[in-house]
RNA sequence: GCGGGCGUAGCUCAGCGGUAGAGUACUAGUCUUCCAAACUAGUUGUCACGGGUUCGAAUCCCGUCGCCCGCUCCA
């Protein structure tokens, strides 16, 4: 029932979105496209706004952050590195009995007796198939079983009184074909790559691969020496950057919240390794598990930082009129969490479609996962690459020959164990990683490391469904006739809101509104997204612009004209929220508006 | 990728073998006054696409594409 009306909910939003311009399929003409989608107008200038504050806020109005942007197509080496080509291109059985499927490197090796079958005839209509089909027999499970698997694939083929033909028995060992769950056959394993890809050059051969970046995060980087070298930033500091990524995604789904073309707004903010930290200040700074840890301190380990930039971007959330109320979190679990991630904490809105979970609660769905990726990314590129991605750190070298011998040692230890760790579980043999561990530990005496990153990662697209979710409102009301009426207005930020202002002469066919109008118009529009609209009735126009969410809308009417001589010149504003109007001079409203809307 | 439902005007939908429809929206016009007013005139369709059955297909059948739901997947 609930769903139901959440799903009415979705339609109406993805049918406003339409109807208005703010976002239409792609290649719709063709029949679209699954899991790509395009802005109309509205939606062009609400991502725009959208970007253009996470821009503002996260570069220009910060010391410590700098920007970037890097091609979508990078040399394949860097989805090596960064373990993609690995994880995103698995082989996939699936079962041919329960269409379950399985990455066939998890599927556990089974040895027992194979049942094997060249097809099945239907006693009662004659029908047959020739299919052949297999079927492990589970262990402790007497034969009887084994056909009787065998009966129901045949009967999904549509063979209901299956006489099984052909069949033959065999012993296996440690086979993967079967699915462990009821020993029917699997499909041959098939390659399920989640990149997209292409070739660079116009040879289409298998050393010309390249791939569409399936996130913007491995550009930074990739590019972390050259932007740390010529920005002239110490550590900590952040590299931000704003642009599209692709994955093949098995399903796209709901709306443009899960598509294969996507924006993504990436900040790779890179700290100290705590044992520096620890170096220079003596200790790491405890920070209390809620709340915003405030200004930042030069004392500040990952979880500060971590538990910092989780607030940062809650408060930007809330900035752009998504309340805390509307946000859900997710803490991941030791489980969930990547074997190099430390915590990760995602940020969710909670969106029509969104599942209840076991307690009846709406959790929400990921708009920003803030993970802390230790230094796993820029040893996985010093690897790979073989160049040193490391920084020299004046500041720890200093420190460092200041310690007692002691701390000296329990910092190099500690050091060169996560150092050992990491190495290992990336499959360097022991004796290498431990004198490369010992390397690394030397280093860090002489003031040299790789940096830690705190990954503050956001899709835009599920943002903007989100603001879009968020600003959707209906009432319904009744006139005087009895007539029930359903008005949709676009509560949207200021903010962000797609257009600010709408301007309106009163009426259309007096020259003079028109001309007057025109001319506030003219004012505006250097300033900000202003729309002039002058067709229809008055409330009409204003009805339009609810449903595009501009926040006011100014009207010149003949007091604008001079027919009071103590209005000439000021106009009527209206808001949008309530309806609510007010008078004011037009010598005022550029200020009155920029003041609401940036 | 599997299973189910759906696809008719910009939008919401009716029509379900016999001339393509309604509401709304949109465009132009009349109107001196603020919340989808009224009136007049007008525009809008490869009935998702391709094939088949039929004298005749939006309607029945098959395939493809897309959307929604459930599995599966989700750095």
């Amino acid at each position: 029932m609930a769903e139901a009306k959440e799903n009415l909910l979705m339609e109406k939003i993805v049918s406003l979105c339409k109807r208005r311009g703010f976002i239409f399929q792609s290649s719709e003409i063709y029949g679209g496209i699954n899991g790509f989608w395009d802005f109309g107008p509205l939606g062009a200038e609400l991502k725009r706004n959208v970007k253009e504050l996470w821009w503002t806020s996260m570069t220009r109005l910060r010391d410590d952050v700098v920007g970037l942007e890097a091609t979508i197509i990078m040399s394949p080496q860097i989805w090596k590195a960064s373990g993609h080509v690995d994880t995103f291109s698995d082989p996939m059985c699936d079962c041919l009995l329960t269409k379950k499927r399985f990455r066939a490197d998890q599927i556990e090796p089974q040895s027992g007796q194979v049942f094997h079958f060249s097809g099945a005839k239907d006693s009662a209509s004659g029908k047959e198939s020739i299919e052949p089909f297999s079927v492990l027999l589970l262990a402790g499970k007497p034969p009887e079983s084994a056909r009787n698997v065998a009966s129901q694939f045949y009967a999904s083929r549509g063979i209901n009184q299956a006489v099984l033909i052909g069949e033959r028995t065999e012993k296996v060992e440690n086979s993967t074909r079967f699915n462990p769950e009821n020993g029917a056959q699997l499909t041959d394993p098939r390659p399920f790559n989640l990149m997209l890809q292409t070739y660079v050059g116009p040879i289409q051969s298998e050393e010309n691969i390249a791939y569409l970046r399936p996130e913007t995060a491995q550009a930074i980087f990739a590019q972390f020496k050259n932007v740390h070298e010529t920005s002239r930033q110490k550590i900590p500091f952040g590299i931000g950057q704003i642009g599209k990524a692709f994955r093949n995604e098995v399903t796209p789904r709901n709306f443009i919240f899960r598509s294969r073309e996507f924006e993504q707004m990436e900040l790779e903010f890179f700290i100290k390794p705590d044992e520096a930290t620890e170096a220079i200040h003596g200790s790491v700074a405890n920070v209390a598990e809620i709340g915003h840890p405030g200004e930042p301190q030069p004392n500040w380990g990952w979880q500060a930082w971590h538990r910092y930039w989780v607030e940062e971007r809650v408060r930007f959330y809330e900035g752009i009129g998504l309340s805390r109320e509307t946000l859900g979190f997710h803490h991941q679990t030791p489980e969930e969490l990547a074997h190099y991630a430390r915590a990760c904490t995602d940020i969710l809105y909670k969106f029509p479609f969104s599942k209840r979970d076991e307690s009846g609660e709406v959790k929400g769905d990921e708009l920003e996962g803030i993970a802390a990726r230790s230094d796993f990314d820029l040893s996985q590129h010093e690897r790979h690459s073989g160049k040193l991605m490391g920084v020299f750190d004046e500041e720890l070298r200093t420190a460092w020959g200041k310690l007692t011998p002691e701390k000296q040692a329990d910092l190099s230890a500690r050091y060169f164990s996560t150092r050992l760790k990491y190495l290992t579980k990336s499959g360097v043999p022991q004796e290498k990683a431990e004198l490369d561990a010992k390397e690394d530990a030397e280093g860090l005496a002489k003031g040299q490391y790789i940096p830690h990153v705190i990954e503050p990662s956001a899709g835009v697209d599920r943002l903007i469904l989100a603001l879009i979710s968020n600003a959707f409102q209906e009432t319904t009301s009744t006139d005087e006739k009895g007539k029930t009426e359903t008005r949709t207005v676009m509560k949207f930020h200021p903010r962000v809101a797609p257009v600010k202002v709408g301007v309106f002469p009163l009426l259309k066919n007096k020259p003079e509104l028109v001309a007057k109008a025109r001319e506030v118009f003219q004012l505006l529009r250097g300033q900000m997204m202003a729309f002039y609209d002058d067709s229809g009735a008055i409330g009409r126009r204003y009805a339009r612009q609810d449903e595009a969410g501009t926040p006011y809308c100014i009207t010149i009417d003949f007091d604008t004209l001079g027919e009071k001589p103590e209005l000439l010149n000021t106009v009527t504003l209206r808001h949008r929220d309530d309806g609510k109007q007010e008078r004011i001079p037009i010598a005022d409203l550029q200020g009155w508006l920029l003041a609401r809307v940036k």
